[in-house]
DNA sequence: ATGATATTGGCACTGAAGGCCAAAAAGCAA
DNA sequence: TTGCTTTTTGGCCTTCAGTGCCAATATCAT
């Protein structure tokens, strides 16, 4: 049992994150006021900004350490494997859930993609994903991070990632591992002669 | 001569853009206020806001006009061209500039690429951009404009503009069009076995 | 001159974000 | 129990973006 000095925190990441997707559900992203979170959690709204950065960044929740896990995930695809599959395949298992927290996912991404002002703010989340796949090209390759082919690669792959879920996202009959495929096979289809 | 009727106004987008990007250069974009604009003008501030709906809209000046000769230059592309040069030949032709105005479009957007607020804003943008592209797509193929292939392609066209963007600001040494034509090369490279 | 018309800009308001700091709530030592 | 240390909290205040409202202003037309 971990016992800490010092007043106790009286929240966490996840309890704002619920208490606040229950509000934006209701009234909507932008007409939620951090006060009306404070309020409703009873809690300071300084408090909520020792948390968050940002009002943008509470969707994200805890997006840092997401991050981690992937660049953990893509470092672990085999160098047999070309590095075009290995990033694939990454992507794939990084956006992989369990039957239970698929819902919430789906919420969470459909908010996201919807709110305008949240879509903004998510371009520098995008930024920090497709740094994660230049480095791990650039490592795979022996270039720097922002020389041509690992920056390139980190926009193509961030464009497919953003396709899949613009698809996924208005349909109801594809996987996000399909879609993610279909993506990858389009573009293919589309450089063809 | 148009003449109108009603009090003339007291300035124009251009004017406040080049008053703007003078101060933005000078103390940097965020900590340029919309009142320091304004007084540097000696117009009001809610005068500027009529001109632009937020201060990240005035690097991007009028872009509006921008995506609708754009769109127009897309529809130039004969139907014997593969839509992929088609579109890659209208997106160069679209990032061509004169010399004299060569080093201004290179300020401008070194300005949006290093300050992460407009960089967030400027998603909004290319969203924009590519919905164009989306759109040509979907006319060319006869599908939906939110159909899978022409949402692929627009979010992976963006990525190749953005890329050769990024290599474009970071290296003296290449021309616009250059970085475009390696960005699409890398990609077919990169997608190879 | 007078009226119609369009732009301007001041005032006031909301809400995000962040600095500052005293109060609160725990553990620990004597 | 009392006092000291540590950590979090949350209230107060400020700046700035953005918006609604509306009277003042400047021009054209008659």
């Amino acid at each position: 049992m971990e016992t800490r000095q010092g007043r106790p925190p009286v929240t966490n990441h996840a309890a704002i994150e619920r208490a606040a997707f229950q509000l934006f559900e209701m009234r909507g992203f932008d007409s939620t006021t951090l006060d009306d979170i404070a309020l409703h959690m009873g809690i300071g709204r300084r408090t909520v900004y020792r948390y968050f950065p940002s009002k943008f960044d509470i969707p994200w929740g805890q997006f840092d350490q997401n991050l981690e896990t992937f660049r953990g995930r893509l470092n672990l695809s085999p160098v047999t494997v070309p590095l075009w599959k290995g990033i694939q395949e990454a992507v794939i298992d990084f956006n992989s859930f369990d039957a239970n927290v698929l819902d919430q996912h789906r919420q969470r991404m459909r908010l996201i993609f919807e709110t305008p002002s949240l879509q903004a703010h998510s371009f520098l989340m995008y930024q920090r994903w497709r740094g994660v796949i230049a480095e791990f090209v650039a490592q795979r390759t022996g270039e720097s991070c922002d020389a041509a082919m690992p920056v390139t690669v980190g926009h193509a792959s961030l464009g497919l990632a953003l396709s899949a879920y613009d698809i996924w996202l208005s349909t109801e009959k594809l996987t996000l591992s399909d879609a993610l495929d279909s993506s990858l096979s389009n573009l293919r289809q589309h450089l063809e002669h």
